[in-house]
DNA sequence: TATGAATGAGTCTTCATTCAT
DNA sequence: GATGAATGAAGACTCATTCAT
């Protein structure tokens, strides 16, 4: 996506000294925290300093700030697809049952990083049209990992829902109630079980 | 709005010179529009110019860009609960009929006027802790007028649902299928009424 | 100095309500006790609320922020003149004792409110030649009140001195030794005694 | 004083472009002349103008307008400092005479470009309390200058007088008499010899 | 390759001053 | 006579971006 060699090549990458690959991921990881600490607007400037290099890299790795508010979103939204295959893991473990998922999701909302990380990016997305994309995929990941356990258009409904939780969780500072998630996730799911 | 003379010997008090009830209404309401047509962030010059007014005119009536902001998402916030208002009247002459309240939510989703003002007050709120208190106000008229025809457990978890649809439109670009509303709200609405 | 009636006439001055005298008088009441209070620059908007009087009395009775400035200089310059003629009074009842007179300007150092009274001004005519007129009429005062006590030009010498001593108090936040100021002024007037 | 090679070969390094040294010490400069020259508020934008420099420089050197005028300020005391090392070593040539002492003084005084950089001095400090320090400074270094001559005590009390000399000159716009300096440091220095 | 110096555009904000009322 | 609305100029400061080195 730059001209840059990342070292994806093999071993070369992740060393500290005159790594590009390092410097540039530094980079990326210091705009996504400060996207994520809000807090004033994001900056070369703050990026840099953030990322302790020199403020001439960020531009030197990135040819806009946009370009660069993009790479620390996407990181963020790879952390957060990250957090979601951990939970299908768990989730996989029980059999769908909807008590299991509510406290899968409690306790992902009850993590005010993870929290704040998704509130980020749907902020952003919510500004920034040609950002859409990135909380889309979010949002197609939390379907895809509910399809586990139920039909499509079930899964959509539940995702919607839990995504009304995040904000909820947001804008409260703490989540739901693990029961009143776990009581609209079974009403949700409830259609299912009755298909029989 | 404004009870200012306008030595016109009318009452209409809404033209442009020495009328600073519709002066600072005229920058509210600029400064509302750019906010939720969002593309760039709000600055003195860009509500200026689309409040057709001179730039001073903006710090003369506002001590500083964040009170202006405020302003104008309460502005949005406003009308936001007039529409909610209606929606309330609307509702009554149903009897809570989730289909009909479904329908409602559908209807509203399909306004992009709406959920675009809706969402640049949630993403504005996201970004911006000091504004939380718009956003839950918002939250909190959903959840009253629910309560009309919920127990409020149930009220906050329709609202929650109702926030979740309200990103999801502002991120596809069109709402959920009004089927599909119409399912969730029944399944979440239905344990009251099957309880017997 | 202004078209406006100050009520020197006669009992109509110092009134409260509608008083132009008074009014005009507030104000530079109020400009001078922020030239002392430093802080800032002196604005009509300072000025108007620390009188307590709307924005538009500051330009009505002043054509200009400096003709408004040289007003409040010029009412430190004539309390400053009072307190002089009470010092002379006071030094009256001794005979030019060195020793009388030194603790007359120690007690005069030791009044912060004189010092910075007297620095507001010196400090203005530095910046401001055209107020240099302000800073010499004191000065004068001064050599005036010594010329009681002292040939003319010992007088200017003990009156540079005392401007020495004055900016020291102001610098170090309190007056020199009395018996440092006595000391000094002994000597400067010290030809007096080999006059036998 | 820059160090800064300026790729020409040369050792010169005090050209225009790309030499950061010579840069800021051009803005240091024209900062110092400005507060000198008075007749207006310091702003960057003249320090720009004056040191011919684009705007955005004087905010690239100098991380806000106060700290450019204390720098500029202190090249003043700097220059000042150097002023009075070359008067201590005139004044090393003759044995304390106070003729001579007077003398220095009388030629510094007529030289208006000291007065004023010192005036200018006390006159920041006056309305800057936390620039005093400044003014301290250069207070003591006559004060030290002057314990060459004198006990401390008797040092302090004719730097007191040189300074109100100074006020003197700068409303006067010519220094005292020679003869009258003169008597006053010898009345000022006598007592310490007669002491015996 | 990398970087820090450089700058011009643009930000918020303050204000003297004017003027309609 | 008085005043508050109004505004354009100017101020401090920030920054994305460019570029010489």
């Amino acid at each position: 996506m730059a001209a840059v060699p990342d070292g994806t090549g093999q071993t070369t990458a992740t060393r500290g000294r005159r790594d590009p690959g390092a410097r540039r991921q530094a980079i990326v990881r210091a705009a996504s925290d400060l996207l994520v600490e809000g807090g004033g607007d994001l900056t070369h400037r703050r990026v840099a300093e953030r990322a302790d290099v020199p403020l001439g890299a960020t531009t030197y790795y990135f040819s806009s700030l946009d370009e660069l508010r993009e790479a620390g979103l996407e990181l963020l939204a790879t952390e957060l697809d990250e957090a979601l295959a951990e939970m299908r893991q768990e989730a996989a473990e029980s059999s769908g049952d909807p008590e299991v998922l509510a406290s899968l999701l409690h306790d992902y909302l009850s993590d005010q990083n993870q929290v704040r990380a998704d509130a980020a990016l749907y902020g952003a997305a919510i500004q920034r049209p040609e950002l859409r994309a990135l909380a889309l995929r979010w949002f197609d990941g939390v379907v895809e990992l509910l399809s586990d356990w139920a039909d499509p258009a079930t899964a959509q409904l539940l995702a919607v829902f839990a995504d009304g939780a995040c904000l909820h969780a947001t804008f409260h500072g703490q989540p739901l109630d693990r029961a009143a998630i776990a009581r609209a996730m079974t009403a949700l799911m409830g259609p299912a079980k009755d298909e029989r």
